[in-house]
DNA sequence: GAAGATTGATTCGTCAATCTTC
DNA sequence: GAAGATTGACGAATCAATCTTC
């Protein structure tokens, strides 16, 4: 897993960069954010859903301010709080960003499977996420 | 899969780290070195076979040689190319690491699946593997 | 005192350029 | 001229420390 991994991620990433000018991690930040929608999300929480650290996360969250993608706002319930929405532009570029990750996913990934192979692996994975979730609990 | 790995990944890191003060990415590399034995293995085959640049490489295996667990030598064949193999100390450092790990393996992943589920996933994964290599040689 | 977020220092990875050997 | 490897400049991630608000 840790080879397809290897060897899956960069071609994506790759043609993410090439087709929506959007790496990796990017996408995953702004799919959070998309989700989240109507008051947008906390940079603590969503530092939490996706892999990087909490600062990890300001310095990107700020370039992507920069590039007109992201916003910050306020959390009105909340002064130490800081909640992150999408912008027009960061809405539209997820959307078209969306597409092309689609397509790369079935590409390198579900063409190769089976429909009877891609249950087992989903039932799989989805086991092992929960079983992760409520053992394994770093502090 | 990209949210197992992310969950997965980071705890046997922790793991590497805490018990055999060794992190993944530096296993990674001291497997395939351990892999090759007898002569080595090329800095640049070796770059290929890991996720990482070639020059992040040299960097690592700097590192690493200053610690003692690799050794640069000569190519006998040809004078551009360096090889790299394992020290008494990186042998011994990689073979309590390889313990760590597959006992990480074991129980964040292969204790979740029954045989036959784990049976088609490494079918599945090796035949993926197997049509990228084929397809998709980036340049 | 704890939670939310940011900043600064450090570390490490990548890219482009360079050097040597084929 | 191409392949193997290294170097230096730059970008970005992490950790610890700090500031504000709860």
């Amino acid at each position: 897993m840790m080879e397809i991994h290897g060897a899956i991620t960069p071609l994506m990433d790759a043609e993410l960069r090439e087709q929506a000018e959007l790496d990796i991690q990017t996408y995953d930040v702004l799919l959070h954010v998309f989700e989240a929608d109507e008051g947008g999300i906390r940079m603590s929480s969503l530092a939490r859903q996706v892999v990087i650290s909490k600062s990890g996360l300001t310095t990107l969250v700020d370039r992507l301010e920069e590039r007109g993608l992201l916003q910050r706002i306020p959390d009105p319930a909340d002064r130490r709080a800081i909640r992150v929405i999408l912008t027009e532009n960061g809405d539209e570029a997820f959307r078209k960003a969306a597409a092309v990750h689609m397509a790369s996913v079935e590409r390198h990934f579900l063409d190769h499977l089976t429909d009877d192979e891609a249950r087992i692996i989903a039932t799989v994975l989805n086991r092992i996420v929960h079983d992760i979730g409520s053992t394994a609990e770093p502090s």
